[in-house]
DNA sequence: ATGTTC
């Protein structure tokens, strides 16, 4: 596949076969030189193809291979011009995100008390593969509920604040659910499940800022130097997974019907305004909020684990999502136009001024949260006026070695020892979870980052680094 | 990511 770098930070793919928009990969020479970069390049081809795709098929800086789509991939459909609506574009942990929390503690007066902190998160937040969570729904008619509220439904239920809520992407629940159209398998799956970090890259950090770049931004998100936060990256578990799976099954199903053809056949898709795009949209909508719901419970668990051991309250900095598909406006030749933005390990990242953000941070933009690999940095980003690909940017470091290379070139207790010696505490973790994880298996979060924010869709707020982790 | 191959 052929790049021709237009900027150091953007590259374009031109048309050729099907494509009915170019490919445009923001990155450095560096990151795509990192890691397998040709198979992800073909998977942003294969999404120019889809239908009513407008301006090009983007990747972020920290893209890597996908299902269908490559994670880091963003693309927006015309929905008044046949476009359709991918759940591969979103992925199968269906709004995964990122919940920020700051105490007022410095760094210094957590380092006594680290440990026991750690035992007592390692304890208290719920996290592996399989069983085991905050909750126990009572059955279906509970889940529909929280299929339908999300955070706002955990908050009801005694588990935070309104606050929160102001502080969460959508207010804490994305509109139109459809909780009919999650299966009832999925909801099976889901029952226990609810207030749980999950395994793979999920995680629970304690962290310390460590630069702030923008004074103005950083103080409207509640974030200062040398503060202790708390990061939670988790997603929407088995419910989310199936709700994928059961929808990609049927949209594969029907496609013949509308005469969709594509190259790859993991980007199933249908169009947006058809009973199954707005179905799969429906179930999306319920699984997104399940996520919200459990980063809500997460929040809560943390919280009096973290007022238990240190004195000090958690305030919420912000909660986003990093997998998702939003039917938004936007401006499009001059014109406003209803797109679906499909965004697959991409953050959405709100520029000053835009009418979704909440008073408090209209003036700076929003928050955008992007988890860096274990052992490595953090960074906290806004959105810019203008800023391309519709409002978004990456998500995290980027994967450069699967799971399995990973697995095969890493010791998991050496890399333990590693850690610590860097000031790491890590609690929980698998031998093999560990491994999967390790910082080598992934690009180098701070390039990431500065691709991202000269190729102009984000900039620079805040680092931090992780002193604790809690993994699966 | 995921009851890591319905």
């Amino acid at each position: 596949m052929e790049l021709i770098e237009e900027t150091p930070y953007r590259f374009r793919v031109e048309r050729h076969g099907d494509m009915r928009v170019p490919g445009m990969v923001f990155a450095s020479r560096a990151l795509l030189s990192s890691g397998e970069a040709q198979k992800p390049l073909e998977q942003v081809a294969n999404v120019a193809t889809l239908p009513g795709i407008t301006e090009a098929s983007f990747a972020m800086p920290d893209m890597h291979w996908g299902y269908g789509f490559p994670i880091g991939g963003v693309a927006a459909t015309d929905v008044r011009r046949g476009g359709v609506v991918s759940p591969g574009g979103v992925g199968f942990d269906i709004s995964c995100g990122v919940r920020l929390l700051a105490s007022d503690l410095g760094r210094d007066a957590l380092r006594p008390i680290l440990e026991q902190l750690m035992e007592g998160l390692n304890r208290s937040v719920p996290h592996g593969a399989g069983r085991g969570a905050v909750w126990k729904l009572s059955g279906p008619k509970e889940m529909a509920a929280l299929l339908g509220e999300g955070s706002r439904y955990a908050v009801e239920q005694g588990y935070g604040t309104d606050t929160d809520l102001e502080r969460c992407e959508d207010y804490g629940a994305v509109g139109d659910a459809v909780p009919e159209q999650v299966s009832e398998r999925a909801v099976q799956r889901g029952l226990e499940q609810v207030g749980s970090l999950g395994s793979g890259n999920h995680f629970l950090e304690v962290q310390v800022v460590t630069d702030v770049y923008d004074n103005e931004a950083a103080e409207a998100f509640g974030l200062r130097e040398d503060q202790v936060c708390v990061m939670i990256h988790c997603g929407s578990r088995g419910l989310g997974h199936q709700t994928c799976t059961d929808h990609v099954r049927t949209i594969e199903k029907r496609m013949p019907r509308h005469g969709l053809r594509v190259p790859d056949r993991q980007l199933a898709c249908a169009p947006v305004d058809s009973p199954e795009g707005r179905a799969y949209l429906g179930a999306m909508a319920a699984a997104a909020n399940y996520s919200r719901a459990n980063r809500q419970l997460l929040q809560a668990a943390a919280s009096r684990t973290f007022q238990e051991t240190t004195g000090r309250s958690l305030e919420m900095v912000y909660d986003i999502s990093h997998n998702l598909a939003k039917v938004e406006t936007h401006e499009v030749d001059g014109e406003l136009r209803e797109l679906c933005v499909h965004r697959k390990g991409a953050t959405r990242a709100l520029p000053p001024g835009h009418l979704d953000l909440p008073a408090g941070l209209a003036k700076v933009g929003q928050p955008v949260l992007v988890p860096g690999s274990m052992g490595t940095s953090s960074y906290v980003l806004t959105g810019v006026p203008d800023g391309a690909a519709f409002h978004s940017t990456c998500h995290g470091a980027g994967r450069q070695q699967s799971r399995h290379q990973a697995a095969r070139a890493t010791r998991a207790n050496e890399l333990r020892a590693d850690l610590l010696k860097q000031g790491v505490v890590v609690r929980g973790a698998s031998a093999r979870g560990l491994a999967e994880e390790a910082p080598a298996a992934y690009k180098d979060v701070s390039a990431v980052v500065e691709a991202a924010e000269g190729g102009g869709l984000c900039r620079r707020v805040a680092r931090l680094a992780p002193v604790g982790v809690v993994k699966g």
